[in-house]
DNA sequence: GGTTGGAATGAAACCGGTTGCACAACCGGT
DNA sequence: ACCGGTTGTGCAACCGGTTTCATTCCAACC
């Protein structure tokens, strides 16, 4: 395996020279650097990114924290990610929890040294857990907005009072909300705007809290239906699904009880048949937040300027 | 930030000592050991890994490879890898992409220089290709069995068969196969069970290639009717979920022109509705075959042995 | 023509660990 | 009392780059 020491030899130049040449080419005279180049291309010179990293104080590496897998709306986010990620020749690692215990913590503390940055996806815990965590390392949040950390999320609350409103405009009278899980900001935002579009033209049932999952939404569908709504609205395109299912088995039509899915590709397929339908571009959501990271990352004099909440405008439907 | 020569210091002993203490305490005496272990907890200590790395000639960094982060199917498998990965203090990177195209190759070609292993999960090119990716760096590849590459795959190829048999047995005679990824082993060993489980017994149309998504099963409906069959066997789960909602649109109603669905917790659901189903554990199949890579990785001189193909049963159920 | 300053380059320190080798202390055996 | 053999520890080299600082060379300027 060629290092640079090989490829200085080859060239005829010191190793600061011919490091110089690959990384900083102004610092060298034109002929140099071409003696350089091309000696690592004959011998096939690839740098080692440990050793850049010792040298560099960085490892090239940048963490994503996602609360669970098993919602298929963060892998569109982490995608995103990924791939910005990669075009800035850095590496995703992925860790899984909602920074709502001691143990959640103590990991982030723990990767916290051996990474360059955060992304951190939609965590559960407090604001100054959070902030702590996110304190010391860059991070950028993601559908979770804290005054004095840097976010990107996805504008839902505008699509879902939107939503609301459809239905009432349709003469729906009584409206059910399946929600998602407690501590969830974007559940928090989701209720809210729905509270105030519904608030003194329908009655709304605010159900839950549901782990975003197919299974929940079919265990939703008893509370669903003793609720009384015509339409129902669910946190998680994956409760809709299993809202729709379990409605169907129920022998109740599904366009007719109108039902209403969020946040995923899934959405795609719905919109064929015609459901009302939100539509988060997850992997722009990812990229935008990997972005807005390795800006803070290529220049860390900026910690002063008052870091940006970016609200990601979504799609939505009313009518199929 | 303190360094292995801060610890050191404050123990009272070299730094070659602490780090002894550290990662081979047999080394050393276990008043030392305490003594040094004592003043990392104190000073908050935290090795390094990048150097670790540099002077170990390991990066700490494994690579999994999936074909696609849409189909849900792999999620369960990267927590799986994730989980197993980071007890052993190891982190774990994504790489998208199938194996299938040059740049696909280029780029893991450069991964094989920036990480320690490589689980390869459903790659869809040549063997031979898969191969060369596989050689020179320690690989483990996921549902995809290759001669001379150790691999862990779920046995779904026995379930289909039973799957299909279960149908006929219940008087079906004409059923449809809506398959997956063209140049997907799995895609490939389920026809064929379903084909020798059908021979001579019942009518089978293989329909496909569609991708594993929600979408692409509401699109397959139309091809599903026409073939007239009463039991459709899809290869995902999601192209199942696309079904049953394209079927019920049509007026169909579901357990009656029978769908299975596989390979994912969405199953679960299903199950609740009683719809035939087999499951996977991919997070199992993840864990297992993480396991496998950090055997090799742990012992490198065990190349020689026949590495082996691992299948792991997967649960299936006929009735609901 | 001597001084000044910028460009090009090299020697060596450095990043933070791991490890080969040397050395001292201490063991039981004869 | 002497010796081969552990055991515990430290020194220094090393992993493969980056970067600081000093040095050399040359053109421009007064």
């Amino acid at each position: 395996m060629a290092t640079l020491d090989h490829v200085a030899q080859h060239a005829g130049v010191s190793k600061a020279t011919a490091s110089r040449a690959l990384s900083k080419p102004s610092l060298v005279s034109p002929a140099t650097v071409a003696r350089v180049l091309d000696s690592a291309r004959v011998l096939g010179f690839v740098p080692n990114r440990t050793a850049q990293a010792l040298a560099g104080g960085r490892t090239g590496l940048v963490a994503i924290v996602v609360p669970t897998l098993e919602n298929s709306f963060f892998t569109p986010i982490i995608r995103g990610a990924q791939e910005q990620a990669a075009a800035s020749g850095l590496h995703l690692t992925i860790a899984v929890h909602g920074l709502d215990s001691p143990a959640d913590i103590a990991a982030l503390e723990t990767l916290s040294r051996q990474v360059d940055g955060f992304l951190i996806a939609a965590p559960r815990g407090d604001d100054d857990v959070v902030t702590a965590a996110a304190t010391g390392i860059p991070s950028v949040l993601i559908d979770r907005e804290i005054d004095g950390l840097p976010s990107v999320s996805a504008d839902t609350a505008t699509a879902f009072g939107e939503l609301a409103r459809g239905f009432i405009d349709r003469g729906h009278t009584s409206i059910a909300f399946v929600g998602g899980p407690d501590r969830s900001w974007q559940n928090a935002q989701r209720i809210t705007a729905v509270q105030d579009a519904t608030a003194g033209r329908s009655a709304l049932t605010v159900l839950g809290p549901y782990p975003a999952t197919v299974a929940s939404g079919v265990e939703a569908v008893e509370a669903v239906v003793a609720s009384g709504a015509t339409a129902v609205i669910s946190y998680a395109a994956s409760i809709s699904l299993g809202l729709i299912f379990g409605l169907n088995a129920r022998g109740l039509k599904v366009p007719g009880d109108v039902v209403v899915s969020a946040d995923d590709g899934v959405v795609a397929a719905l919109g064929l048949l015609g459901a009302p339908s939100i539509e988060v571009d997850g992997e722009e959501l990812g990229r935008l937040a990997m972005q807005r990271l390795l800006e803070r990352l290529s220049s860390p004099g900026e910690h002063a300027d008052a870091p940006a909440k970016l609200a990601v405008p979504v799609r939505w439907s009313v009518a199929g």
